[in-house]
This record gives C-alpha cells, structure tokens and sequence, in this order.
DNA sequence: ACCTGAACACCGTTCAAGT
DNA sequence: ACCTGAACACCGTTCAAGT
C-alpha cells in the first residue's frame, strides 16, 4: 500500500464538484467528501478552511469556467436575446450551479460572463446612460429569474391540486383551449423566448 | 404545576410558522420546536408526521392567508400590471415564505392566488386560448422570478468583486453614465415594474 | 507544513414502553 | 389516542497530538 499523494486544495475541488455535479450542493458532506479523497475528514478543513468557503470556491471555479458569450443576429434587439438564449443554455448545463449560486445569494455572480456583451448591444441599439443600465438589469433579472422558475418547477413533486382542478371552468371562464393549454406542460424554452423578446423589444424602442 | 394542554396540529404548525418568521425554515429544527411546545421531539412526530410534512403544512397555510388579489387601473394592460404588483407586495411581506416555497419546487404555488384575475383581464384585452395563457405564464415567470432574484440580492454577503471594479472603463464604453447607474444599488420595485409594464404591453398589443 | 483520531455539540427519525 | 426517553445514524467543527 503506497502512502496518499499529499492532498490538495485543487484536489479537494476536484472531488466535490464531482459530487455535487452527481447529487447537488445539499448533498456533499465533508465526511462523504473525505471517504471519496480516502483522507480523514479533518484534513479537508486544512485546505479549504470550512464547508462554507469550499462552496464559495466551487461558485468561483465553475463561474470561471462558464465560456465567454458570443451575441448572433442582425439587430441589437435579437443580438441582445441571442446573449439571454446562450446564458440560460450555460446555466442549465450545469444545473446545480444555480442551486448553489441562489443558496450563497450571489445571482449577481451569474449574470457577470454576460454583462459586456449587453453593454456592448445596448449601445449599438442607440441607448445609453442610466437607461441603458436599466435595460442591462431587466434582461438580468428577466434571465436569471426564469433560470430559477425552471430549475424549481423540475424537480416540483406532483403538483399538489391536480391541475384539471385547477383549472376548472369558473377560473378560465369559458375559454376551452386557454384551460388546455394552462393544464398542458410548459415549454420553458419558447416561453423564455418569448418573454424576453417582448422585454427587449418594448425596453429598446420606446424613446428615452 | 399543571399538566400541559394536549398538543394539536394546530398549535405544531403555530409555534413552526412563529419559528420561521424570526430565522427561516433553515433554521427551524425539530428540537427547537418541540423546546418552545414545551414536549418531547417525538410527539411532535405523532402529529405531522415529519419535518418535510411539516413545512408543507406551513406553506399550504401561508399560502392559504394571502387574501385575495384586486386589479386596479383603467386599461387590462395596467390591471395586469396591478396583479403583479400586488403578488410581489404579498410575497414581499411574507419573506420567508418565497424561500420556503423555493425550497420545496412549488413555486407554482405562489402564483394560484393571482391567476383567476390575470385570466380575467387577458380576456378583457381579447386575447384567448393559448395566446391568453402564454401570457399568464410568462407573466407568472416574470413576477416570481423576479420575487426570487430580489429576496437572493437581499440576503447577499458583500460583493465579491467590488462593483467599482465591475464596471472598469472597458467594460462600460465610455459610458460614465452607465457605469455610475450600474454601481448604484437597484431601486428594484422601479425596475420590477419597468420590466413587467414593458412585457405586458408587447404582449398584449401584438397580434395574435 | 500537513495529517490524524477523539471529542463536542448538534441534527432527524424510529421504536418500544408508558398512560 | 397521545406522550415519553433512549437509541441510531448521521452532521460540521475544534483541538491536541503526531510526523
């Protein structure tokens, strides 16, 4: 039996985004954590100093991670919802990271990587100054906000009153194919679309 | 000393909502709860079962005491808007409950008080059918995405990167404006309603 | 500088035993 | 029907002691 290769912090990271990509943030402990390295659990608190901070590394490392966005079409407006579409697509896959991000309050953290490029489209769109920022932060809270919905809705259990119920005849008032369609599975992705080109589009050309 | 009273649910779930309201749901444990019920952590157990029953229970009840949602304005455009705030005003005064919801995958939830009357005034703006509920929906996205992105800024630590830094030269264009805007803190009940008006009224105003 | 086991102060939950 | 204490199998963290 050879003697462990001295541990480190590297290493340390290594194994617990490898747990937490399997089972989620809730689920690493320190003690699973140090059986995984085949350490003793007190070790890990030599390199990483506590649960806490080792958390706040992974955040770090993955958000470092995540590739620079990279806007596509012919105007501003859908430049900047190309940039929306590429965030989301970056957070849900890695689907624990906004679990983690949102526990630590950092959502600020995931809209950095992009944040330049909507500057960047903002200006091109001919808006600037305070309205500008303002633009940039509603397509921020907009993305980030749906990221989390969806994130939720998945791992909802059994929705607790059936949706038939409700959505019975009182609640969508005669409208057939609107308690249909209110009962059907949402489909995130054109919802998100959707939503964030009416954002855009009413944000970028109403005048200042 | 008198024998104490037989325990209820009701007096459970009580004393658990009394114990969320000061620290979070993280922060309710069996053991604390059953100290201030003034009885064993196991009768607890007789009565709702377990902790994660528990906190269903509480979210059920919570939910349950929002009153209902009145619309106000004079076109559907700003009576839509007006459900929306008020939802986020209710959320708002019930802090811990959008954790809680959060928590559990039931954000569906939050949203059945204000559904009926959104319904309502879709159809009043003559949208119907699957149109109607892509509204609603998004307009559910949007509200309790924001709510979540909000509540998650408030509680966070001290930003990691200083906000100066963030938005260096570079990454601002040479919009001084801009940066100043971005480094402010965010008057979010102003930006909650800029982003909702502006979805509404896109959505709403486009044909089908 | 790095690792270790023992120990502390917590958890949620089960269960047999009481009345 | 309702309550209890003891016990189980977990946690994160500290600390003195090792090399």
């Amino acid at each position: 039996m050879a003697a462990r290769a001295p541990l480190t912090r590297e290493e340390v990271l290594t194994a617990a985004a490898a747990l937490v990509r399997q089972d989620g943030p809730q689920r690493l402990t320190m003690r699973k954590l140090a059986a995984d390295l085949g350490t003793a659990v007190t070790s890990i608190y030599w390199h990483v100093g506590n649960r806490e901070s080792l958390l706040d590394a992974l955040v770090e490392r993955t958000v470092a991670e995540l590739g620079e966005i990279r806007p596509r079409g012919a105007t501003p407006a859908e430049r900047v919802v190309s940039v929306a579409r590429a965030l989301r697509r970056q957070l849900r896959s890695h689907p624990h990271l906004v679990a983690m991000v949102h526990e630590r309050g950092l959502t600020e953290r995931m809209f950095l990587p992009a944040q330049r490029a909507l500057v960047h489209e903002v200006h091109a769109a001919g808006v600037r100054g305070a309205r500008a920022a303002e633009v940039v932060r509603a397509v921020q809270f907009q993305v980030v906000g749906h990221v989390l919905v969806e994130r939720n809705r998945e791992r909802a259990p059994a929705q607790s009153p059936a949706e038939e119920e409700l959505w019975d005849t009182p609640t969508a008032e005669d409208d057939r194919a609107l308690a249909r369609a209110l009962a059907a599975p949402v489909d995130t992705e054109r919802l998100f679309v959707t939503s964030v080109r009416a954002l855009v589009k009413s944000l970028l050309e109403t005048g200042s």
